[in-house]
RNA sequence: GGGCGAGUGGCGGAACUGGCAUACGCGCAAGAUUUAGGUUCUUGUGCUCGAAAGAGCGUGAGGGUUCGACCCCCUCCUCGCCCA
């Protein structure tokens, strides 16, 4: 029954359009956007979670009066359906089109009010040529720009990944241990905008999200310095601190394993067991080596640093939790206000100097690391300042001497882009032996990613097998050359997709200007947690770049964020690839999307997420059913109305409103089944209005079902173009009020008494109350608590 | 280790700004309708004592502030996320 129905509103509503959105139209136009799924063939219970209440968000919107635009796409590169074509070998293209395809049936048979029309596919030349243009865009302002470093590789997916995409030191995608290699690489320079991304003025976000964006940008101010080593000319260790109030305390340095200087300073009978150690540190991932209950191990190089502050002659260690892709991959070591360096110290019996003190005294051996402020001792001239203001001086000092200053640095590092992978967008560059790097011609994008490639399990990119796709000329001297066979990383297509959607069959641009202005930046975006770092934090990298090249004029992509929970289950976020997803279909089949839509409602607050737990279906179910019961029904209309009824509609329409507004779906829901509870027994004029105002309010949640009630109450047109109803104070107001009566705190009596009830007036019914009365008993009423409409609360004496 | 969030019936969860703890739903029990099952409807459903009226206890544990604490403060436990 509920299938049939369906079936048949979104036939109708394909057919006569009801969900294309003007680009102009006589309501304020209203961008909301739901992050896109990666096309993995289908939708399970976690997407329709994500989206379902964002599509009754933004249904609200609409009836409340905004033109709304909620537009779809598909995240359609990536590694997946490359995998896929190894193994069973479906050529990605192939794949992803029959997912796409399978998946947008699914979206139907959501009852979602997407535009279809503007629907925007990151697979296609279409789309790609552009994050191919944002590219050379990116070079000419050398915001891209390749280099040789030390980058993360996951030896399952045979690529390199972004910073962002390691967790924990494991692939984000595979959990499989990611290992440190030298490559040559595109990066962007997302560095360049580090402050910028620290600010989020006027941005209604989580404060989660911003936290999570701050800690991983990760800005701390300190110096960078260096000490000379000592018996070699010309030699310093560059090392940066948070800390250079505390350099008179460093007692040592540790350099990483890895540091360049390590071979040249090494004595030779320190040789062998530092040759040893490096090597085995080699060997171990960085979680192991970074973390925090691993004993401390090191060796010293036997060589010797000048402390140029406290003068002292410094031993310098080579220790693997000090890691050369940080800073500089050297600090220096204080550990009486470090606890790292305090526990190296212990463990290798090494100088500890108190130097930060809270009293300004001098204490006997600390048992522990001091790392809180306090005032300088020890510490030369500037013995006995606080250590706030030792910071900013001795920093300065050191600008002054010439070996260093004041130095801010970022855990940020520059984003790498590129994938030694086929299923991307290829990287727009020629290598001539000639010109060197020579960036494709505007005029020649896009370019294309060949279909007729070779896949093989392991080794190099498909792309660099394909002769006549890397075989090329050069573009500036016509000569032999090469093409990059690297692809980007798909976090560059989605990180500007929402651009795309008002006008996605442009070919003159990424959006033509005009349109654009109509809708964008995206006033609401809604999307799962897990991409609180990596893509809200490249879309607004990319979102900044595109402002300074003048395609853009806002500094933020999305005002307004919310994040929808997880969907657990078996204690395991639902996703494919853990493989314990659960699919809609039978649950749509057998109850309706309606029903499964409302159930994803009320299942809990939709930012906590829940546990997937598919019985409480039957409860959604059983209140459409009522909801239809209920409509159907012959109504008296000539009956007298009922103003408590009235009441309740009109605080129902409140709750709804104000759920809707703040995202509690669950609560949303239940008040209309108490409303739906209450009309099962009502009758008259006042059931009639009930019940249309309840189809009004669920309507955004139940699209088919209050479509077809609506309908064949004789109502005109769609419901999902009607108006949101208006709350009515007058009829909504509360008349009666349950007064809590409490004798010392405790609950004796309920008493009913007008709204407004006077303290003197409540007093005297309340103790006109025999329970009240021998709650009390002998005992003198010492002072009354009066809560206006609450309670009145009698305080006892002797 | 640090930061943030959470912990409420058998279960999912609700509770405005410190003012009736457990709304709404699932499950369960009893009843009505039904040949039966299912559906639907009604009633009940935190724990203890009690025939009942009622009383006491009760929001992870312990303490505090307050006339009054799920809510604020302190200590601790557990779980989740982020950072180290």
């Amino acid at each position: 029954m509920p299938a049939e129905i369906e079936a048949a509103w979104q036939e109708r509503w394909s057919k006569s359009g009801l969900y294309d959105t003007p680009d102009v139209s006589d309501r304020p136009n209203y961008y909301f956007v739901t992050m896109f799924p990666y096309p993995s063939g289908d939708l399970h219970v976690g997407h329709w979670y994500a989206i379902t209440p964002s599509d009754c968000a933004a249904r609200f919107l609409r009836m409340r009066g905004h033109n709304v635009l909620f537009p779809m796409g598909f995240d359609a590169f990536g590694l997946p359906a490359e995998n896929a074509a190894i193994k069973r070998g479906v050529h990605p293209s192939e794949g992803t089109e029959e997912n796409m395809a399978n998946m947008r049936r699914q979206f139907r048979m959501m009852g979602t009010m997407i535009d279809w029309r503007r629907e925007v596919v990151t697979c296609h030349p279409d789309y790609y040529r552009w994050n191919q243009w944002m590219f050379l865009q990116f070079y000419e302002r050398g915001l891209a720009y390749r280099a040789t470093a030390p980058v993360n590789w996951c030896p399952k997916d045979l690529t390199v990944l972004a910073n962002e995409q390691v967790v924990n030191g494991l692939c984000e995608r595979c959990d499989t241990a990611v290992e440190k290699k030298d490559l040559t690489q595109w990066f962007y320079k997302i560095t360049a905008y580090a402050d910028e991304l620290l600010k989020f003025d006027g941005l209604d976000w989580p404060e989660r999200v911003r936290v999570m964006q701050r800690n991983w940008i990760g800005r701390s101010e300190g110096a960078e310095l260096e000490f000379p080593v000592d018996g070699h000319e010309g030699q310093a260790i560059r090392f940066f601190t948070t800390r250079p109030d505390t350099i008179f305390g460093a007692t040592f340095m540790v350099v990483a394993p890895e540091h360049p200087l390590v071979a040249r300073i090494t004595t030779s009978d320190q040789r062998p067991a530092v040759e040893a150690y490096v090597a085995a540190a080699r060997a171990e991932t960085e979680i192991v080596r970074t973390s925090a209950e691993r004993p401390k191990t090191g060796v010293a190089t036997g060589a010797f640093a000048r402390n140029i502050y406290s003068g002292a002659l410094i031993p310098i260690w080579i220790a693997d939790y000090v890691l050369a892709t940080y800073g500089t991959g050297a600090i220096m070591a204080v550990p009486a206000h470090d606890e790292r360096d305090f526990a190296f110290a212990t463990q290798k019996g090494l100088e500890v100097r108190e130097v930060i003190s809270v009293d300004g005294t001098e204490h006997p051996p600390l048992a522990l690391a001091y790392t809180g402020p306090g005032l300088l001792v020890r510490s030369g001239e500037w013995s006995g300042i606080d250590s706030d203001t030792g910071k900013k001086l001795i920093a300065e000092n050191a600008a002054t001497r010439g070996i260093g200053g004041p130095k801010v640095t970022f855990r940020l590092r520059d984003w790498l882009i590129s994938r030694q992978r086929y299923w991307g967008t290829p990287i727009p560059i020629v290598h001539c032996d000639r010109c060197g790097i020579v960036p494709v011609p505007l005029d020649q994008l896009p370019v294309v990613l060949p279909h007729d490639v070779e896949f093989r399990p392991g080794g190099d990119s498909p792309l660099a097998r394909h002769p006549s796709f890397s075989q090329t000329t050069c573009p500036r001297c016509a000569g032999p050359a090469r093409r990059e066979t690297d692809t980007m990383d798909t976090f560059v297509d989605s990180s500007w997709y929402m651009y795309r959607y008002p006008d996605p069959s442009n070919d003159r641009s990424f959006v033509n200007e005009e349109v654009a202005r109509r809708w964008l930046p995206v006033a609401r975006y809604t999307g799962g947690i897990e991409h609180a770092i990596l893509h809200l934090l490249y879309a607004r990298f990319v979102t900044k770049v595109l402002r300074d090249m003048g395609s853009l004029w806002f500094d933020e992509p999305f005002i307004h964020l919310r994040n929808q929970g997880t969907i657990v289950l078996g204690g395991q976020k639902m996703s494919k690839s853990r493989g314990n997803v659960r699919a809609p279909d039978e649950y749509v089949l057998r109850y309706g999307a309606d029903a499964l839509r409302v159930f994803m409602m009320f299942m809990g607050p939709w930012t906590e997420g829940s546990d997937w737990d598919a019985s409480g279906i039957e409860g959604a179910s059983r209140f459409l059913n009522r909801v239809w019961v209920i409509a159907l029904a012959p109504t008296d209309n000539a009956a007298p109305g009922d103003p408590a009824l009235d009441a309740l509609v009109q605080r129902t329409v409140k709750k709804v409103t104000a759920d809707l507004e703040a995202y509690h779906f669950n609560t949303a829901v239940a008040a209309m089944m108490e409303l739906a509870n209450e009309l099962l027994h009502a009758s008259g004029s006042s059931r009639a209005h009930g019940v249309i105002t309840l189809l009004h309010l669920l309507a955004p949640f139940a699209p088919h079902l209050t479509e077809e009630l609506w309908q064949r109450l004789g109502g005109k047109g769609s419901i999902h173009e009607r108006t949101w109803p208006v709350f009515d104070a007058t009829v909504g107001a509360i008349k009666e009020i349950t007064l809590v009566v409490q004798v010392n705190g405790r609950v004796r009596d309920r008493l009913t008494l007008p709204t407004g009830t006077s303290e003197e007036a409540a007093r005297v019914a309340a103790l006109a109350s025999d329970r009240v009365r021998q709650a009390i008993g002998a005992a003198s009423i010492g002072s009354v608590i009066f809560v206006a409409d609450r309670l009145v609360n009698f305080v006892t004496e002797g």
